[in-house]
DNA sequence: ACCTGAACACCGTTCAAGT
DNA sequence: ACCTGAACACCGTTCAAGT
């Protein structure tokens, strides 16, 4: 509200909120230094402060995705309660949730991880698998979900997800058809096809 | 090999050549048309008789992935005979090559297919899908897939198989695990988990 | 019919200088 | 400690002019 907060050292988190809105709302290619500079009524050269280059500011970006997804996830696994198979879907849902409202952020999330990332990255993005994780390997006990090794599971469920969101994301399917694959690929995992 | 082969008709081969050499090579931040209009030897003005823009020319290099992609299904499917648990972990095999191969064009092409895009690359997409489409029918006909909406299996398996391919683009896993990935997939969809 | 060269408005990045 | 302003090397795009 001031006319000048940028010097009390939130520049940093203006620009990561302003940028977080762009990617949501104009994809990663309308994202500028420039311009979020201009948006935040700074100098061109003032992010230059508190992200080394373009990069650093999408590293930053991914590593609060990742937060916020698992943030995301694990309340979604809070609501759901104990049973495995609720629990299953909620944390499904709740990724599919996120696929679908930031497409472009969870590209960049990928996108920054297959590439040289920082520890801070890594741990977040560790966080999220433990998530994962933990949800398969408990279901797998309580009989749920089908048996096997765990890791491989965790993959398949993970491949699965992320390509229904991806048909979502591309546009081959709505939100309606997208839970009735989630349906079916539950069905799959826990009872098997027939 | 002549000194002018740009005033025969050639450049837009050239300049398409190229610009998928450099989209598998270094990724898409790195394709410049100034910069392909300088390896082709003419200058930053010329290749705009070819492509309005640059989005012009992505549309091309989407619609020439979804024809060779498609080349390459049909190929495989030729080669694996008529037994169908063999034609369906063939064309699972293929997509997944093409994926890993050129990830960053086919991640274009989904792109390009999400938004505005041509009656060409609309045709080119769609014979993708008919040669899915035709070999799921086929072998739910034969009874080797599971029963159901034949869209909604294919939507299922067209999920895994991309999401596989996500997952080694990523990073996240390595071919061998891939090969078991698919394997334990192609178990799901035709025996069931037990 | 196809290509060139100059021009314009944008970038990201760097750096000396300001407060 | 943080920001500014000028500068540089790159883009994509446009357009008059050349062959």
């Amino acid at each position: 509200m001031n006319r000048h907060p940028y010097h009390h050292g939130n520049l940093r988190a203006v620009l990561l909120a302003e940028a977080e809105r762009t990617l949501r709302d104009q994809g990663i290619d309308q994202l500028s230094l420039r311009d979020l500079a201009r948006h935040a009524g700074v100098s061109h050269a003032a992010p230059r402060r508190h992200f080394a280059d373009r990069q650093a500011l999408l590293d930053a970006l991914a590593e609060a995705g990742y937060q916020r997804l698992d943030d995301q996830l694990h309340a979604a696994i809070d609501i759901a309660g104990d049973d495995h198979r609720t629990r299953l879907r909620a944390v499904a849902a709740a990724y599919i949730r996120f696929a679908t409202h930031d497409a472009a952020l969870l590209e960049l999330m990928y996108a920054v991880k297959s590439g040289p990332h920082s520890a801070a990255l890594d741990a977040a993005s560790g966080r999220l698998l433990t998530t994962f994780d933990n949800e398969v390997r408990e279901a797998q006990q309580a009989g749920t979900l089908l048996p096997g090794d765990p890791g491989r599971v965790r993959l398949l469920i993970l491949a699965i997800v992320q390509g229904i969101a991806g048909l979502i994301t591309t546009g081959s399917i709505d939100a309606r058809l997208a839970d009735e694959l989630i349906a079916d690929a539950a069905e799959l995992f826990t009872h098997g096809p027939r």
